[in-house]
DNA sequence: ACCTGAACACCGTTCAAGT
DNA sequence: ACCTGAACACCGTTCAAGT
């Protein structure tokens, strides 16, 4: 056979991302193949190599649009009105993964061979969600602190995503802990707390 | 053929834990095999079926041997003399996970079946490292806050686990961190020292 | 009772052969 | 140039058949 075009490249990148990334939701990381997703947009398992290259690519590409969603749904709740968006954004954490079980977590089952990099521009898309949370915890300092923002931004998601995969994970569970959500909340304010009385470090 | 009976079923267990460990720890989780185990002890993937009944069963025993080896590892520098128990803590969370990162991270990669719970006994083996934390942070807090200290301990965990596997999985590096380990000091020290500030809690 | 090994229904990857 | 589909070397799981 050979030759279809029904498709122009871009399109058939965007259909496979779009409805890999709904097979990846329905069944999880461990669960998810190309084969499955080639059979859903009827085309063969060849043509997506012929579009990715690799499955670790295809994988990648559709992390990245689940870093997409995520970001919007961050965006959505700060952009309703909130008197906390601290709160707003540790929950909006929580109820993406939540919400999102499968397609989360793949993001970070997903392991990229070591001799394989991180394309920039999937980092730039995927950053995104890094620069909204430096932006609120910006906000939530006085000016003379707000050079740490970046620095104390990324340790915050990395305390909030160890609450919320402890949580997501059955970890917590196990543990007894009964209110996650709260819990990294009050981590986060005491550190923002902290860097806001210690001003700006003298180094 | 049949009827070896060349080990008896507690060696076997111990045979495919001890030589699965190893395997898992070369390869890591996305390549490892049930397959390959069997070969490596000189048995078919039959056997690993009547002796641990499911792939996931077997990665399990794996696992918490790892985690048994992991809670070695935070005793044994925990007795060498320490005048700073918290941060020995820290960095032997991270030591571990780095010089074992393909045991480690298999942890966190596999996930049971929904329907199947974690058999107590595993349970109660893995919950020996949070006790040693737990009991580490009571240490460092007044009498008067130290009921506080499980729960701040399963906290603080989640906190650590947090910056360890940003630092493992290439996100803290994306990010432009370059101090994870200290930054993570500091998260667990801000909130130990706002535990001591406010005692027992009033509830 | 214990273990084997073939059978089953899948994988990711490659690539010659068609249109 | 694009796509197919068979081939390859693997998986986890089951189970009848051997000793």
């Amino acid at each position: 056979m050979g030759r279809r075009s029904d498709h122009t490249r871009e399109e058939l990148r965007k259909l496979i991302v779009s409805e890999g990334h709904r097979h990846m939701a329905e069944v999880g990381f461990a669960r998810f193949s190309a084969r499955e997703v080639a059979k859903r947009i009827g085309y063969t398992i060849g043509t997506l190599y012929n579009v990715f290259g690799s499955y670790d690519r295809m994988v990648m590409a559709i992390n990245t649009r689940t870093f997409e969603l995520w970001a919007d749904h961050l965006r959505r709740l700060l952009s309703r009105a909130s008197d906390d968006p601290i709160r707003t954004l540790v929950e909006a954490y929580f109820s993406f993964a939540r919400d999102n079980r499968n397609a989360w977590m793949a993001i970070y089952d997903h392991r990229l061979p070591p001799e394989m990099p991180m394309p920039d521009d999937e980092a730039i898309r995927r950053g995104v969600l890094t620069e909204i949370v430096a932006r609120e915890v910006a906000a939530g300092l006085p000016p003379e602190s707000a050079v740490q923002a970046p620095g104390l931004a990324r340790s915050l998601i990395a305390t909030v995503h160890g609450h919320c995969l402890f949580t997501l994970n059955g970890t917590f569970a196990l543990m007894g802990e009964e209110h996650p959500l709260e819990t990294a909340l009050t981590r986060v304010r005491e550190s923002i707390a902290a860097a806001r009385d210690k001003g700006a470090p003298t180094v």
